[in-house]
DNA sequence: CACGCTTAACTCGTCATACCAGTTGAGGGT
DNA sequence: ACCCTCAACTGGTATGACGAGTTAAGCGTG
């Protein structure tokens, strides 16, 4: 009952039909995250085929995130994660990146008017608790002003912080994310001399702003922070002059 | 030369080694997109493993968007694709809704954030053929009021288009994968009668205030449309009067 | 000589079997 | 009653064989 699909489907992969029927059975069988799957074994003689066919769709969908494999052990429904996934998805980012140097100026613009959104978000929900934790953030990173690593470390914390005083793990997840793909790529332009005070001055600025419950002014703030630190938006700049014709 | 590591790192997954290897390979011989790997054969050979743990790091590439592979050829490294990465997603997504109540809602305000933040880069940067596009977009979709599936596929196509105007694929990618995650849930949302002229009302507003180059108008009638169409923000509401206290 | 078809030599895809390596739990010894 | 051992699961890897798709060389024909 597996077989004449191939008619259908232009001869799809075994192992892929596999994945299908066993996203299937786990919506059909309404399995919970934690609950076990049949052993490798079992599931080759329930669909009548060999133990790759089953090796691989267990591993296609150990790599969405759906189930979780581990040795010794059955299989499992897996928690869902967000961050992990993510986290996958930094070798897919960091190839792209490499290999097509448009995505880099995009991800920068990308992350642009997302932290832009993000930080009106926050000016409009921080609360007073919010604020002294971020103020905290810039303490600390003040501190920190002579160890490049650490100072890095700080200045990720302090926009992370932000991401959560809007209110919502995704965005958190999110900012992080594209944080970690493009520290990469600028790192030597904040350790640039004089570049820490100026961080920290423009993360002074927004800070006054969301405690001003300000998002103009918080969205204003960001923007000349990360256009300065990400350096270089020569692409989308120049696009906007050319628009601006 | 793989053995010594099962002391330093606790018993790695074999094919998990060879992942990295292959990336190392990768990056090392700087293989561009389209470039051929060796065959399988050919890497056991070098790496002195079997086959399944070969096969098994070449199909972790794979589903991480680096390598292609392809039945009868030998594999390539991946032409980067924003595209199927988030499309790949897609499942993971539709897991972690199911499986995690919360993370529909959080997903819903993420989007919200998201797209506030992206119409009102839309506003900044429409040039005239840009809201001529945009209308054009609206008036299809108001000609397809009386056909529920195509009228949906209007409205994604009228937000799709607004996420062009912002000018970068990765927010056009981003903006239309979040848009198919939620379509699945909200569909009998927007079918309810009488919702089909009020979304083309607020669509009508976006793009008034996009043509009058009005950022917070259009974040304004954005926000109307989506907590409108959203339908329910219970969860973020809830949680915005609780801190308003 | 030029063109097209056959076919051989690759490639990945799958199966079968055996064995290694963790995990678990039942049973026997104390 | 407790602990420890070990057998019986589980997934992880190796090997060899064969099927299926792709490619290109070489033969045959015009």
């Amino acid at each position: 009952m597996v077989e004449q699909r191939k008619q259908v489907v232009r001869r799809r992969k075994l192992s892929d039909e596999v994945t299908d029927l066993l996203l299937q059975r786990i919506k059909n069988d309404k399995m919970k995250p934690g609950d076990l799957l049949p052993s490798e074994r079992q599931l080759m003689e329930d669909y009548g085929v060999g133990r790759p066919a089953i090796r691989e769709a267990l591993q296609n969908l150990d790599s969405m995130g759906i189930v979780s494999i581990s040795h010794g052990e059955r299989s499992r429904v897996a928690e869902p994660d967000f961050e992990s996934i993510l986290e996958r998805l930094g070798h897919t980012t960091r190839h792209m990146l490499v290999n097509s140097p448009r995505t880099l100026d995009e991800l920068k613009h990308a992350r642009l008017v997302f932290e832009m959104g993000l930080v009106r978000e926050a000016a409009r929900r921080a609360r007073d608790g919010d604020v002294q934790r971020l103020r905290r953030r810039l303490e600390e990173q003040t501190a920190l002003v002579e160890q490049p690593s650490e100072f890095m470390r700080a200045d990720m914390a302090f926009h992370r912080e932000i991401a959560e005083i809007a209110g919502n793990p995704i965005l958190v997840t999110v900012s992080q994310a594209i944080f970690d793909w493009l520290i990469v790529f600028h790192t030597e332009l904040v350790r640039a001399p004089g570049a820490e005070s100026l961080t920290l001055q423009e993360h002074a600025d927004i800070l006054a702003a969301i405690e001003a419950r300000d998002p103009d002014a918080a969205e204003r703030a960001l923007y000349a922070h990360l256009t300065r630190a990400n350096g270089l938006y020569q692409f989308y700049e120049a696009q906007r002059k050319k628009t601006a014709e």
